[in-house]
DNA sequence: ATGTTATCTGAATATATGCTCAAATATACA
DNA sequence: TGTATATTTGAGCATATATTCAGATAACAT
């Protein structure tokens, strides 16, 4: 069992088949990123409110303030954050733009993971 | 179109009836609370390499440490962390401890979040 | 143009969180 | 017992982030 070894890290090291191949099979850096970006958008209670409600039907700013209790600037700079993350789209009617879910990737994800809760 | 109500909050209300149902169908207060502690566990970059590389094969503290080239201590809290929301278990060995995933549906989240992110 | 409404934006603040460091446990073995 | 190794833990710091507040845009009506 070595003891040290300074071919990888300067870290101990006991198994170092497991760490090469962990390595050799880790996620792209950029997809990483990217993971947690989308997994950070649905890591806020606010936000997984909002999507929640979206799946089901569509909503202006406003009426998503009033469903939640909080300022529409809340509410709109919380949709910015999951517009520039593609995971909502709107439209615009006059004044009032209605806010949607982009695809059904969020509903199965939540879902999944509400599953996994009930275990 | 109503200026605005108080029935519900404070906030202007532009579409009544989809608050009202978007507030009948939302998520369980303690659901939500649990969706988002999931969905935070997934949202660093550290956590998301632990788990995809338990996915595959069980590791201990400072092999994890190894492969990601951070302190044990750094690895071991995040585990700490995965481990009270039950997302990986561990089983002993005299002094080392192993780390696996607990069930399947944190790869299945991985792996559609990845989908989506190839549109 | 002017005013009104719905939404957006930037700055500021308060809280949450990831890592490091030092020290504490837990197990194995002499 | 005593020592060594693997892991855990708590405190502290630096960064990230959710909300509020004040003010700026955008579309529409008059």
């Amino acid at each position: 069992m070595p003891k040290k070894t300074n071919d990888l890290c300067d870290c101990r090291l006991i198994h170092r088949k497991s760490v090469e191949e962990a390595r050799a099979s880790a996620l792209a850096p950029n997809e990483t990123v990217s993971l947690a970006q989308i997994f950070k958008a649905l890591a806020d209670e606010t936000r997984l409110k909002i999507l929640w409600a979206l799946e089901k039907r569509e909503m202006c700013v406003c009426d998503l303030a009033a469903m939640l209790g909080l300022t529409e600037s809340a509410v709109s700079h919380q949709l910015r954050l999951l517009r520039n993350l593609q995971l909502v789209s709107n439209r615009r009617n006059g004044v009032v733009l209605y806010y949607r879910l982009t695809d059904n990737h969020v509903a199965q994800l939540i879902n999944i993971t509400l599953e996994h809760l009930r275990d």
